[in-house]
DNA sequence: TCTGGGGTCCTAGGACCC
DNA sequence: TCTGGGGTCCTAGGACCC
């Protein structure tokens, strides 16, 4: 029988943070997105205050206030290095692991003989004594379960972390407790219109009609019903396949106008989505780039406009990439509006070195290859963007608002470990 | 004044073909 | 001029996740 368990770290940014900054131990804490936008990580302290999941900064100013609220700037840098701290140590403790998120991973416990909620206590006990992050475990025979068994573990204190949903008397005891928007893969959106029917715990989708979820919502919905009673759906996936789409997007910390203004950040985006892309060596056939204002602008005109330009062949030289993203704003930008954000995204992709090479094709750049690898290696190690198309603005990458960055930390690990001795 | 970024999957509908 | 059904492929958009 399929056996997983689903760990989690527990508000992984804030206590990311709190590892080195005891003092934020006890108290509330958010983490918030790029441009100190909104909160993406909250302590259990900000939870009771009231701070919603991606509830917009300026909106706390007042618990900051009135509330002692502290508010981080987020540093994903230091979240991924102990992330793979996190995972290092998970793998060790079963025979197979899918990292899921950053901060999230299932693993295949599947014929391990023993007490299984025991494993799941040292899991919990071994990346607390290890890394210093508190994680949640929760063990069951679908992954679906699993997350529910894991979103049982943190609700419930006295569960000690650790939840072993194997007995199915214990799983629809659990299902009629949790409401059907706590279920993975149901949002917002399903689980209104499921409230409607008269489904509104877990327990209830788990029974109802099949046929009938298929064709009021979709297959997924199907399988996650099937999955909370018990069928296997999802499997463990091994290694990360290659991604897709690749998107380099941000918003500014300030509105732009300008063509050129737009151009500095599209090429800052293409050259950081062709670095992503020869990571997972592939060459991509197209891109898209989009530019637009702030849906939340109330004065100004409101303007959105994407454009996907294929290449004139596979590439992930960050020439080409930057040339045809550049050749795409063109054709969208107009002057007038307010810009806030844009974005560029690689699709289309091919294995590297092995596309069908087009006799009346254009020629692909000679080396190219060899150039972006000697790039790649001196920006790992110098820092990223010590090479750079000349294009971007000295201060590229660090236009962003981060004014809550706690001044102690830095990106390197090796001074982290000297701050903290 | 101030509202993140990066992904995946599914479906519906249109174009096109036989 | 009128009439049909089915298959495939592509795209845009929606919903979800962390």
């Amino acid at each position: 029988m399929a056996m997983f368990a689903l760990a989690d770290c527990k508000n992984f940014y804030v206590s990311s943070e709190r590892l080195f900054r005891p003092e934020l131990h006890g108290v509330p804490v958010v983490v918030l997105s790029n441009n100190d936008g909104c909160a993406v990580s909250r302590s259990d302290e900000a939870k009771a205050l009231g701070v919603k999941m991606g509830q917009p900064y300026f909106q706390l100013l007042d618990l900051v206030e009135r509330q002692g609220l502290i508010a981080c700037s987020s540093n994903y840098a230091l979240y991924a290095d102990l992330s793979g701290r996190v995972m290092r140590t998970l793998s060790t403790m079963a025979p197979r692991i899918e990292v899921y998120s950053i901060d999230e991973a299932f693993l295949d416990l599947q014929g391990i003989q023993g007490d299984l909620e025991q494993l799941g206590r040292e899991m919990r006990s071994r990346v607390l004594r290890e890394v210093g992050i508190p994680v949640g475990v929760g063990i069951a025979p679908t992954k679906t379960l699993a997350k529910l068994a894991n979103w049982a573990a943190k609700k419930w204190p006295a569960t000690g972390g650790v939840v072993d949903l194997r007995d199915p008397a214990r799983q629809r005891r659990l299902l009629a407790l949790a409401e059907v928007g706590e279920v993975w893969g149901i949002g917002r959106k399903i689980s209104a219109r499921l409230n409607v029917m008269g489904i509104t715990t877990a327990l209830q989708l788990a029974d109802f009609d099949r046929k009938t979820l298929r064709s009021m919502f979709n297959v997924n919905v199907e399988r996650t019903a099937r999955e909370l009673a018990g069928e296997l759906f999802f499997a463990l996936e091994d290694g990360p396949e290659p991604k897709q789409m690749i998107a380099c997007t941000r918003s500014f910390g300030e509105r732009k106008h300008t063509l050129q203004e737009l151009q500095e950040a599209v090429t800052g985006y293409a050259t950081r989505a062709g670095e992503k892309l020869r990571g997972q060596r592939q060459l991509c056939q197209a891109l898209q780039v989009f530019i637009r204002s702030s849906p939340f602008d109330q004065r100004g005109e409101a303007y959105s406009r994407a454009t996907c330009v294929p290449l004139p062949f596979p590439s992930a030289d960050t020439r080409d990439l930057v040339a045809a993203a550049l050749g795409g704003l063109q054709a969208i930008y107009r002057p007038g509006p307010d810009y806030a954000k844009a974005g560029v995204i690689l699709m289309d992709f091919v294995e590297s070195g092995r596309f069908t090479q087009d006799l009346f094709a254009p020629t692909p750049r000679p080396g190219s290859e060899r150039l972006m690898a000697a790039v790649d290696a001196i920006n790992a190690k110098q820092g990223r963007g010590t090479i750079k198309p000349a294009r971007l603005a000295a201060d590229q990458g660090f236009s962003m608002k981060r004014e809550r960055l706690s001044p102690r930390f830095t990106t390197s690990w090796g001074e982290l470990l000297q701050v903290k001795c």
